[in-house]
DNA sequence: ATAAAGTTGTGAAAAAAATCACAACAATGC
DNA sequence: GCATTGTTGTGATTTTTTTCACAACTTTAT
């Protein structure tokens, strides 16, 4: 239906994007020029359909018998992302988890530029993390605006995640990648993407717990299931 | 059709369970015993017959014109996704990222114990990280089997991650919660769970730039995050 | 008692996503 | 040239998840 670049791609498929990329990038490396969608199904677990359906939904087109063109891919990948245009991003909460995001190589080819790092304690103010200064959260408002930074990462304590995505969003940040337990409030027009820790671990939980249950039928008659 | 406990609860209602669970613990020690579908589904940006669906599914029946009884819910919860028997878990990389697991308090309340971290870096192996011993990797196998720890936490540089998931399985490890970038292929009957960061952050750089992008239809706003 | 109001629970419907079946097609081998 | 084979692309189908509509029910008010 959609001819152009995707109209609607569905929600799944985004997040699957970033699984192609990264196999489409290492494929590049080896000078391969076309990748079949059974090949990447195999390496990421899926169905080639699924994989075909999901490169259609960007707007890739593959050749019969040779399959898609790699660097085609990558690049309908990077725009559809916004991949291609570096994003300057801020990172909010200078502890464990903002520094481990702030050394994270990745980011680089995910069209992330981190710039700097915010904090509220005075020993954080002024340290150099992997290259990037820890400046003062009084600082956010100014910078922000002058630097027409648009994403803020936050990764403060819980307890602070209100007081500082307020702040940030009267520095006029427009979306904010929320690694904190808490949910967020925010105007409508502000992106908002949290990474729910607990979601996942639930996900693992219930598969051990599972496993770990004893194996409890009801009612001690007959079989109830199917 | 599943009458006792979730033979086969859908797995995007596993993902919300920790939504509820958290609310219905702020509402427990507020003494409230019973609350609403609707309050939930208000606080958490859902509809109430999503809400009450989820309930359903974990068992929990709930009283016309009362609720559902907070206690009981609770209780449903944590025995399906085993969060009230605490599970021992290792951490496997002792960097900022496994440093910051280490110290997130909200694992006691979801039924995971770290026990200790592991490195291969010898000026980690001795510290003390949030009350935990850094050990070294070689020790894994030996305690893994002797303490009976089913989880790993997997926090490692990408480069070793396949690595260090290997040693966990030959320790006898039941469970994976993959935090690296890393597609691991593990034996039958391993359970895995990974954190993909990539994905999340495609999720809000694809609505930043559809935002960003010139006249184009966007893409479909849907909460990801509610 | 009786009415009113807010809530659950259920079967059906709709929407979204994944999968199937197969036609069209292009490279390769003969 | 011609058959063979591995691949894409598409419309239909199935499966999963969400949402709707409304009956049943229980507390509160009158």
């Amino acid at each position: 239906m959609n001819r152009d670049q995707g109209i609607s791609v569905p929600l799944p498929t985004i997040r699957r994007l970033p699984m192609y990329f990264s196999l489409l990038q290492k494929a590049a490396q080896e000078n391969q020029t076309a990748v079949s969608s059974s090949q990447l199904a195999a390496d990421l677990g899926l169905e080639p359909i699924q994989v075909r359906k999901d490169l259609e939904a960007i707007g890739v087109s593959g050749q019969p018998r040779v399959g898609f063109p790699v660097a085609g891919l990558i690049h309908a990948i990077e725009e559809f992302l916004g991949w291609d245009n570096v994003t300057d991003a801020f990172i909010i909460g200078a502890g464990h988890l903002g520094t481990a995001l702030a050394g994270y190589q990745g980011f680089e080819n995910h069209g992330l530029n981190v710039v700097a790092l915010f904090d509220n304690d005075p020993r954080k103010v002024g340290q150099t993390i992997h290259g990037k200064e820890v400046l003062h959260i009084d600082k956010l408002g100014n910078l922000a605006n002058r630097l027409h930074v648009h994403i803020a990462i936050l990764t403060v304590p819980a307890e602070v995640a209100a007081n500082a995505a307020q702040l940030a969003i009267e520095a006029g940040i427009q979306a904010i990648w929320n690694f904190t337990p808490t949910k967020l409030a925010v105007p409508e027009g502000i992106i908002l993407e949290r990474v729910d820790l607990a979601a996942s671990l639930a996900v693992l939980s219930s598969k051990l717990a599972a496993r770990l249950r004893p194996a409890e039928p009801t009612v001690p008659t007959q079989e109830t299931q199917a």
